[in-house]
DNA sequence: CCGGGGCGTCAAGGGTCCGTCAGGGACCGG
DNA sequence: CCGGTCCCTGACGGACCCTTGACGCCCCGG
């Protein structure tokens, strides 16, 4: 699939305060089938990203002032839409400064407009599965997890969970099918300061596995991505 | 009495005193058809909670003061509107006060759109049942409980429960299948100020043990969740 | 072939939480 | 004044849970 522009969910927020780049960069986009709107500051920016529910934002950081880290800080403070940087700089640590504040991808310029666009579309692609479940109650093979109830069953007899088991399987299952990383993990259960402990995953993946898996030497529903992190399949 | 007018379960009462975030929120919701009310303070909303009786409550708690929880209790003080709670990735701890405290749902920053959309439906949609199940008589096994009457039966032999025995089973009762937090029991029984006397619970949870389980070492009806809270289950 | 890092497993310690019991004090009715 | 009921409080034994360290395995790269 060669297609240069959109699949349905093809709304992208541009921001740039320098008029003539975010022209050009919209007058591409459009060619592409993309749905363009442009922001040129940092508040406008923010309001465009509430009002218009874009799909992913192209945020421009070689700005004459900083502000381009505060609007992503901004965005990042309530919502996961996946942001694409674009910078002049060749410098390493801008890289690195933005990916650190919730950057999902990096440009520099000067790029090719292909690049962009192949950038925009992984971006969009990875954010898709970002659904997250609602139900209060999530069945996975003979497991059956109620997370408004705080019961966990499998094959209708309940199973006893301490409570940093049921907060570690809380965190995995309200991401199911997606991989939690490590230090989302021990943030979300241990709290700040856990970042390193990865010890105590090990530790715990294993009980949940001993007591919720058919086979914990061969576990199917809580699984390792070595190096990275772990996933709570169904 | 609240009139009936427009279509129900569409009434969403957001705090937050982060003036961004709310409208940001506001926008957002009023998007997708939700009638929106902002407070940015406690004691607002307090009032706007009293006055506007919302079908759900948004609640930031990643707040400079911590009276997020607070807000949180004077509503639970009335009234059982369904509460979702903002919360800050690294504050884990935060988190679990406030289901202890009564909260219905949780979602951390940041979070996507959707995510918040779908957990205010679900939690509108479970707490329209509770209302509807008004039938003051729960039975469970060989006990006979009448919230109404404030009468309790085993095997239809009246049991004499004392003033405080039955106020805290009655919260378990009213909220029967679902693990009540230990900040939420000691608050709606003692009251406010209460929050640590986990003695009581221990206590008064054995007394009714005795009183109404078959065999009190085993309990079937009254569950302990270590850590957590306890469970009325039929 | 060898070394290292990451993962799973296990055991033991110290600490925390729970269930239990008994006694003192407050309140009420006789 | 007195007896009863109820609530609060503290203490204690035991079970449970969290943490920590050590060990072996596997995979991978040198």
């Amino acid at each position: 699939m060669t297609a240069t522009g959109g699949s349905p969910g093809n709304r992208v927020l541009v921001v740039d305060d320098d008029a003539g780049l975010a022209r050009a960069l919209a007058i591409n986009l459009r060619a592409h089938h993309w749905d363009v709107t442009v922001a040129t500051t940092g508040a406008a920016a923010l309001d465009e990203a509430a009002a218009s529910h874009p799909d992913v934002i192209v945020l421009d950081l070689g700005l004459p002032d900083v502000s381009g880290l505060d609007v992503l800080a901004g965005i990042r403070g309530w919502s996961t839409v996946p942001v694409v940087v674009l910078s002049a700089r060749q410098l390493g640590e801008d890289k690195v400064d933005a990916l650190d504040a919730g950057a999902d991808d990096y440009v520099t310029k000067p790029f090719a407009m292909n690049e962009l666009l192949a950038r925009l579309r992984a971006a969009v692609r990875r954010s898709q599965p970002a659904e997250v479940t609602s139900d209060p109650v999530v069945t996975a093979g003979r497991l059956r997890i109620d997370l408004a109830r705080r019961v966990v069953e499998r094959d209708g007899a309940e199973v006893r969970l301490t409570p940093t088991e049921w907060s570690l399987l809380e965190v995995l299952v309200r991401h199911r099918g997606r991989m939690v990383g490590r230090k989302q993990l021990l943030q979300d259960v241990w709290g700040p300061g856990y970042d390193t402990e990865t010890n105590y995953l090990r530790v715990y993946t294993a009980q949940l596995r001993r007591k919720l898996e058919d086979d914990p030497g061969d576990p199917r529903h809580l699984i390792t991505h070595p190096g990275a992190g772990y996933r709570f399949e169904v």
